[in-house]
DNA sequence: CATGAATGAGACTTCATTCAT
DNA sequence: AATGAATGAAGTCTCATTCAT
């Protein structure tokens, strides 16, 4: 379904026929996939054209017939990437249901779909999504965003419902939820050792939720009084 | 501190240096310092000897008089910056005090380190952290266990105190506490905004509090707390 | 003959080529030719790429294109060179004869082969034997040993047949038959000065088969030389 | 005794006062003791003045002060190391004594000399012996031509003496004799595998003299025969 | 006299990218 | 459309040598 929208963000320097053929489109989904494979291993900076070309047992050149450089396919790698998990987690999230269900969808969508694809991806998105200069940066960060849509969304919507603190901005909450998931994939990807997905998404969820959610009344009421006395006191210095 | 235990991990090409001078020492200095500025700007592979070298207005063979080579730099960049936190937050972590406590210290100041020195180092650990091959990863992951007993021994000794629940692996609590940090961290390098550390940290603290404490400690902590105000108030007319 | 058999010892950087087209066989030919020149005049360690490149017009990067490195290249250069002496010298050799006339055509067609080539590849190929670290030496040796098998062979064979000695052990008397030839070898390589092979090689010949031959045969067949040059004499009235 | 005699060839830059200390006198020894180690374990390219300097605990600088570069040290190691053997030989020929008896004496004590000292000396002169630009050959041959000095009058006696043969030219016959004594040390040196000196050079001996000694008449004339035949045929092609 | 310190001059090697065929 | 061939630009690292102190 990603790759059905060609997004002509990366005009190929010669593919300039208006239609590209069967043929020329299989090339480039060769390449994609390919590509994937040896950013995802190597990373960016380690990775190589000829690897690339050496795989699919084709020219070099051929590559730089289809993308303009190493960066613009790599762009187009991450943003292929970015459309298949945005639309998996869109299939996966139902369209009803209490907040915490749908967290808990999410959280075990996000993580199986970070681990299927082994983690190299995940690092590579994570690596070069600073690399000032003329970096992959700013081609992912858009990415990024487009993905937590659904999450804000989500936490959004368990506001509204009462389930979901209100003291807190949605922005960082958003943090409590995405960063110990990238945390946990850090460290499968440090250490090379397959997590279980699915027990790590459950405990994850349960205190998760607990750092998130509404609580009963008195406990949200004595939580407000603790930080209005913390700023207070803090105010008075 | 850190720097005053000059760690000879990192041997001087051949040895060239015997008994360091305070010339040499000064030197030494210098391109640590130096170093340390480029590999945060740009990466570990962005950053070039000539650079630090040209900002030194030296020799690019002088940085090699010291260090044998550019990972050899990079290895003793991070380490001394990790020194340089790992003696911080030992000053600053207080030896008793509850577990919460405690834990508000550790991200108060994990965020105020890592923010004060530029994003660009915690950017570059993060970034290099993995690189297979004969990466820096070797070399930075023990610094990064070393950086982390504090924080596991702080949440074993609130686990026996009974303030943090038990039912969950420390591992997956670590995480609690660092994911999001290392999330808010990276969202302000990557928008080179810088954030409110202070803030934002008693935000995630009183999150991941919910997320780890024993629960029912908390609600009666609460109580405790509405109750002593009370008191306070009364007394105070 | 020899480079008819492109041994794929030297699989160029990465296996970039494929099928070796003309064009690149060309080339391939031209850089062992030039390397072959700077190598010979200058050794190993003085050799440049840069130089071997200029030479041929061509960019260093071109050379690298189609060999691994410095140390491969010279490699080849060498073991080209060994595989040209030894088919001559294997087109050379009588199958059969008395070993006097075969040891006569080993030394003549041996000085002959490494004058014409320039003395510089056989200083080369003495030079850089050893060198110990990842030196030349481990690739050069089994090349040595190929060659002189042929010799080993034709002495073995003599004391067979009863006309070379067999007081002294093989290994001596090949060091008797190549020590002279390599000793001259170097005067010429010393002096500048071309020697005459073949006038030098008949005096060495007959120095080095009184140093091996089994004697008493010598005798007897210099006492039958006479005889039938006087026969012949008689005969031709 | 070679190192008492100062050879003011090398001037050192700085040390221009008349008389040496016997301090500054003891440096130079040192210098040249620990160089001659270097070169000979590493060959001229691949020592380094710095490992020099270093096994003596001094600084590099300190080498410059008493010679004047690397290349002027490496002919001072070789000089002396030429001075020695040479000395030692003249020690060691007796100065009467048929051509068979020296040559049996010369021929076992350069055996015995080249390798006392290690194969690597024999490998540094040899190897470095060419080396065309401004290398170290220029400077070893007018020691080799010294070296061979008394072998050339050996062998002139013997021819007088009417031991040696009067057929072929001094040059080959000293060539005969250096040849396989140099091709038995490569072989040494490439195998780094001791011999037994004493038993290869009495073996090397009487072969040697086989090639070389005069021979009773009888078999001198047949030779002078067998010559002046192969003479005459190839001169009638 | 000895040396600590600094460096100029290269050497080898990698890779993304271009272009004629 | 595909590619063989070529390369510019850059980067890391080594070492003999100089000089002020």
């Amino acid at each position: 379904m990603p790759e059905a929208t060609p997004t002509p963000s990366t005009t190929p320097p010669a593919a300039r026929r208006g239609a590209a053929s069967a043929k020329s489109e299989q090339r480039i989904r060769d390449i994609l996939r390919v590509g994937r494979e040896v950013f995802a291993e190597k990373g960016y900076e380690h990775a190589t054209t000829i690897e690339i070309a050496q795989r699919l047992g084709i020219s070099e050149a051929t590559v730089f017939t289809y993308f303009r450089g190493k960066r613009e396919l790599c762009v187009r790698v991450i943003g292929d990437w970015y459309d298949e998990i945005i639309g998996a987690m869109a299939a996966a999230l139902p369209a009803d249901g209490t907040a915490r269900a749908q967290l808990a969808v999410f959280m075990h969508t996000h993580l199986r779909l970070f681990l299927i694809q082994g983690t190299g991806l995940c690092a590579l998105v994570l690596s070069e999504g600073r690399s000032k200069g003329p970096g992959l940066g700013d081609a992912i960060k858009p990415l990024q965003r487009r993905y937590t849509v659904a999450l804000m969304d989500l936490l959004a919507r368990g506001q509204q419902a009462g389930e979901i603190r209100t003291d807190m901005p949605l922005r960082l909450m958003r943090t409590m939820v995405l960063g110990p998931m990238e945390h946990v994939l850090w460290e499968a990807v440090a250490q090379d050792k397959p997590i279980d997905s699915e027990r790590t998404a459950e405990a994850l969820v349960q205190m998760v939720w607990a750092a998130i959610s509404a609580g009963d009344t008195e406990v949200q009421q004595l939580r407000q009084l603790r930080s209005d006395l913390q700023g207070a006191l803090t105010r008075a210095g």
